[in-house]
DNA sequence: GTGTTACCTTAGCGGTCTTAACCATTAGCG
DNA sequence: CGCTAATGGTTAAGACCGCTAAGGTAACAC
């Protein structure tokens, strides 16, 4: 039973975040040979280490099919590579090349360039509310289990998984 | 030339709204019928009164012929009407109708649902800080001209419920 | 070796966005 | 009045992102 302050905060989300996304995905456009929005997360996890395919999917909440997909168009792009680990040759593990750093690194700061001329004429205190609030973002939807139904709340409707 | 802070914040945007996007989303999907999220959006606005063509455009920050293609395929589901003023038969009037209403209402409650149940475990200032930082991105990219190099008085852009 | 499970890919669909090109209506002007 | 903009929408073509369903191959278990 959600409070009337949640749902609030709820419909303000679903207002807002695409308009946001539209946005962020126009910068990133414009940035140069814009890695998609999604490319561009994708890039930045796998900075940090190379991972295998059902891991990226899990992390950035999308089906394996579809990372499947985005990988393809970024190992067409040059900028990771797939490879087969010896030990078990049914995973792939997915590394960013050179040029896909590079590209990241490039593109990203056009982004936030851009990005941050907006922010620029935010005041300290709104500028801190905002990171704040991303950061609430951030946890509430860091894995994102969507249509997980992690509790059977509603029993008019069920989905009877197979 | 963006400071730190700003730079930071920027990144931590296009990180995390991709993110928050994909399972608003899904919520929307998941929420019986989906009207996509841009098309929520669109009723929504619909909501409070009729518009033509280009001032939706201009609100969601879309191309014209985007917004023809979304306006059209909400015609198509009967949620929305096209109109054309006999004082000018060039401009369009979209306006929603009851049955578009209702969806809007419906998916709308499903959706919020769904969210609040995440947002419902947060604690009550993670909570208010949430609202804040969303009210912030409201007021940034409320208009969002993108790739448009606007310098100068950049203060004066109100509301404008025009 | 047969069956199951895990991991990934392919195929096909709908939605969102873009630019370029095209039509229709209105307004201006000689 | 008729020609020429300019305004407002639409269509067409293309690229991405997400999904489900249906394969295929590798490892494991008996």
């Amino acid at each position: 039973m959600p409070s009337a302050a949640t749902r609030d905060t709820a419909r303000e989300i679903l207002c807002i975040i695409p308009l946001v996304m539209r946005t962020v995905a126009a910068e990133l456009r414009a940035a140069g040979e814009m890695p998609a929005p999604a490319h561009f997360g994708l890039l930045t996890i796998l900075g940090s280490q190379p991972r295998t395919l059902t891991e990226l999917a899990l992390l950035q909440g999308v089906s394996l099919p579809t990372m499947s997909n985005s990988v393809s168009t970024l190992v067409q792009r040059g900028w990771v590579k797939r490879s087969s680990p010896a030990r078990d040759r049914r995973v792939v593990l997915i590394e960013v090349t050179p040029v896909g750093t590079a590209t990241v690194e490039r593109v990203g700061k056009a982004a936030e360039a851009h990005l941050s001329e907006m922010l620029g004429n935010l005041t300290p205190a709104a500028r801190r509310r905002l990171k704040a609030g991303l950061g609430v973002l951030r946890d509430v939807f860091s894995d994102a289990p969507a249509t997980r139904p992690k509790r059977a709340a509603r029993a008019t409707r069920a989905r009877t998984p197979a």
